[in-house]
DNA sequence: CAGTGGTCTAGACCACACT
DNA sequence: GTGTGGTCTAGACCACTGC
């Protein structure tokens, strides 16, 4: 399959498959290179990666089977592809998907006819981990991890009520100074100054009734059932590095969501 | 790129293009005909399309080409692919995809462990279709519509209320006892009794209270909230066939969502 | 065994962006 | 023009299914 070109500086493909032992297609393999160039950091979200013929060499397969792998990875977000102009590291920032993960929408217009969200940081503190968020966070119980409380609100009227817990490890210097200041996704604060980058997510949604102290924060009265939704957020390798609990007022926004 | 041969029973893709003088690529297009066949019935739910050599041979284009065209029909999970036998046309009945649309799933264990939901059907009649309803059903307000209330418990505990409303045209013939004799996904009924497949759904989201009928219905306290999810599922060419209004008991359930 | 989808390759040409 | 990704083709071989 591979000729017998002289090494150069990485093995190829087929060397790697006979050396793990493993069996998968060639472009998952490569899929697999591409995720580890992206986790070490070698490119960087918003930068170009190599042209598909660059790295077709790099690692000794045809084009095609490069592209079948930026394919997929492009199809889960980690890649995005632009026509004449390169492949690039997606990130949270792009406008078209400024928030990627926020499924409220306004019952009527949208995003754009309401304007961006204020958003206002409560409260931002290091403590210890409870057993459910260690665990939710694949932590020991009892390490640190950042506390933010904040409210978002759009036309500004108080909308969401949001807990993020984060491993303080990889967040070191995050500060509510540092998050108020910032004007973009907090995700994409989390690219460029942390390193972190939100890939996929799972929420649990519920409805429910707000405690006294919710109530007041999001201005309510008594008796408003909310939307309870509880996301983890993973980064490559399905490491999980984000807690967050929302509580959404539904009244005049839906969460919404397609079925495919 | 095409050669001369003799015309067929079929124009070849390129003619199509030149004929209708719209540009996309040719796989595309290809998709666009395979979709035309599904939605004419051609091939139904279950059964399996031809070879990529044969429909290869048939749009005169290569087995790549019908390739990326099944790829991206499969990937909208309107095509199944299976290794040495074929492809099918993808049908709700299929076990793994069982509720494909229901995401309430139980905060323990998993819908095998809950066992299967007992389903009742409380009302099934024809009626006059409301401006709302008629709107999210693209028909003309006044024209006939079904109602069905039905409610799923699982173990036993009533979880779900549902109200649903369908075109009275193509679902002559259906009835209540249609319904509660069938078993198996609503969804699956429709193709094998209809011929109508649902391809696609959205759905809002909100947190609300229930009225006291809605209450009864569900055998729950006051001040219970629950989550209304409003539905609608398209057929193929994006043709809205169904709307669904689902009060969810999340106190033992949530609504679970995966964010890519 | 033959037939199906799945992978991999190599080469040609197109569409787009930058310079 | 050059370089990028996007499309299309043709042919080879692999993996799986069922006869």
């Amino acid at each position: 399959m591979n000729t017998t070109l002289p090494p150069t500086d990485a093995p190829s493909a087929a060397e790697s498959l006979a050396a793990t032992a493993a069996f998968s297609p060639l472009y998952q393999q490569i899929k697999g290179l591409i995720l580890q160039s992206l986790q070490a950091g070698e490119w960087k979200p918003g930068e170009s990666i190599p042209s598909e013929m660059e790295l077709a060499v790099r690692y000794r397969v045809s084009q095609g089977t490069v592209r079948k792998a930026i394919d997929e990875l492009a199809s889960g977000h980690l890649l995005s592809r632009k026509q004449g102009k390169g492949t690039f590291v997606a990130t949270h920032a792009e406008h078209q998907v400024q928030y990627r993960f926020l499924k409220l929408v306004p019952d009527q217009g949208d995003l754009n006819t309401e304007g961006p969200a204020q958003r206002e940081i409560v409260d931002c503190k290091r403590l210890r981990a409870s057993a459910e968020i260690a665990r939710a966070l694949a932590l020991r119980s009892g390490d640190t991890v950042l506390q933010v409380r904040r409210v978002l609100s759009f036309a500004n009227v108080p909308t969401i009520l949001e807990d993020l817990w984060l491993p303080a490890a990889p967040f070191k210097g995050l500060t509510a100074e540092r998050l108020a200041d910032y004007h973009g996704p907090m995700y994409a604060l989390f690219e460029t100054e942390f390193g972190v980058r939100m890939v996929r997510a799972k929420e649990k949604i519920r409805a429910v009734l707000p405690d006294k102290a919710q109530r007041e924060l999001l201005q309510l009265p008594p008796s408003t059932p909310l939307l309870s939704v509880e996301r983890i957020a993973y980064t490559y390798k399905d490491t999980p590095m984000e807690l967050r609990r929302g509580l959404y007022r539904t009244d005049k926004h839906h969460y919404h969501n397609d079925l495919n």
